[in-house]
DNA sequence: AATTTTTTTTAGACAAGCCTAAATTATAGT
DNA sequence: ACTATAATTTAGGCTTGTCTAAAAAAAATT
């Protein structure tokens, strides 16, 4: 069996694997929180399981079974986070930390069982896509944060970036809501800024949240 | 925050307790499947917190902190067998282990929506009850759902899980009404269905009903 | 009441998973 | 290419929660 710690590990990897490049100690110290001795530790024992490439000095990628439990993990984490925000009412900014506890749940039954109670959604709440039981991702919703799209370009918020509650809760009080229809109405040169038409209105927003939100083109 | 381990000896304890007596090392041990030299060195910190009063030699109780600790904890686990059992089509008989994993999940805000997801049960699908918010078993009659039963075992009708319109309709214009007396006349394994036995006359009724309706077993 | 048996506690060890401080290796600037 | 800096690893320590073996206390037997 895994460990929580494990899992953590192993989920981290996987979220700062970028292109076939190795993973520092660094980045999975700073990601996770904690010093690089105490990663390096860790990384030895995932190494001796097979489940990362460890090259001293250099870092670790994963093997095929360590990216396989990294999938397995976020399609948990993913599909008790639908079920929190379809089913118990959990507004999309608080459902991240319970699915952090929720996702080391040890079952397979169960969760194939809650995937099918949720309707095999494809998606979670904020958008991004939930592994069926192979650990494969089928549709990738391709998207693209807003700061790329030009004047007047049309499309749908299909999920965030950053996932943290205070950005979250804002994209909730001004209506940018997952599925919202935007129409880029002008982009301010001097400061980045964009001013969205929204339902007949009008919301302008900072650069940081055109770097954070996604969307996805609608001709 | 309380550790799993603690969490669990609270509840061991709990369920050790039988009239005013002191809970002894022992009993704990042989409960939780542990050495009594490790229960010692856990009841003490136990005592450290005020959950448990200690005395060496003797044995522990629960103080109220405790053992409102203790039936908080039951009451998630009883939650999320419901969950289980009603929602993931789980049998009875499969939920104990996932349950005992889902019950130190850390939320109460979690358990309470779940709570009123499912309707805000008195009872799990063993017959069990189900403390509320507070720590209070309303109703501590002991009762199970007819699914759980043998052949040519004889109860009462005490209950029903799912206190829909439909079934409860149903439920009347079939004679299945509360104090009835049944038996178990045969079961059907193809399809898990009951043939019961109810004032000379017969009914079968669907493996559906037989996990919806609560039974007190009579001698 | 004394002795044997059982129960409980203490003492010391160990693995997991984290830490700090020091040593080592790699990288960057000149 | 050499040195200064940054990243990484090693060494050793701490806490939690378990264990075994030995000591102490309580209970049972004679």
């Amino acid at each position: 069996m895994r460990s929580k710690s494990e899992e953590d590990y192993l989920k981290a990897i996987y979220s700062l694997y970028r292109n076939g490049d190795y993973i520092s100690t660094n980045e999975i110290a700073h990601y996770l929180d904690m010093k690089a001795s105490s990663v390096t530790d860790m990384i030895k024992k995932l190494a001796d399981k097979n489940w990362i490439n460890y090259i001293k000095y250099k870092g670790v990628s994963l093997t095929d079974e360590g990216k396989n439990i990294a999938l397995q993990i976020i399609r948990k984490h993913r599909l008790w986070e639908t079920f929190l925000v379809n089913n118990l009412n959990f507004g999309w900014d608080q459902v991240h930390d319970i699915a952090e506890q929720l996702e080391h749940i040890d079952s397979l039954e169960l969760i194939n069982r809650l995937d099918d109670f949720l309707g095999n959604p494809k998606f979670d709440p904020h958008g991004d896509p939930i592994p069926d039981k192979y650990g494969k991702i089928n549709d990738k919703r391709k998207s693209q944060p807003l700061c790329s799209l030009q004047k007047d370009q049309r499309g749908i918020i299909v999920g965030v970036n950053d996932g943290s509650s205070v950005f979250l809760r804002y994209l909730d009080k001004e209506g940018l809501t997952l599925g919202t229809e935007i129409i880029i109405d002008e982009i301010f040169d001097f400061d980045l800024s964009y001013k969205l038409k929204i339902n007949a209105k009008f919301l302008t927003v900072s650069e940081r949240v055109s770097k954070n939100l996604l969307i996805q083109l609608i001709n």
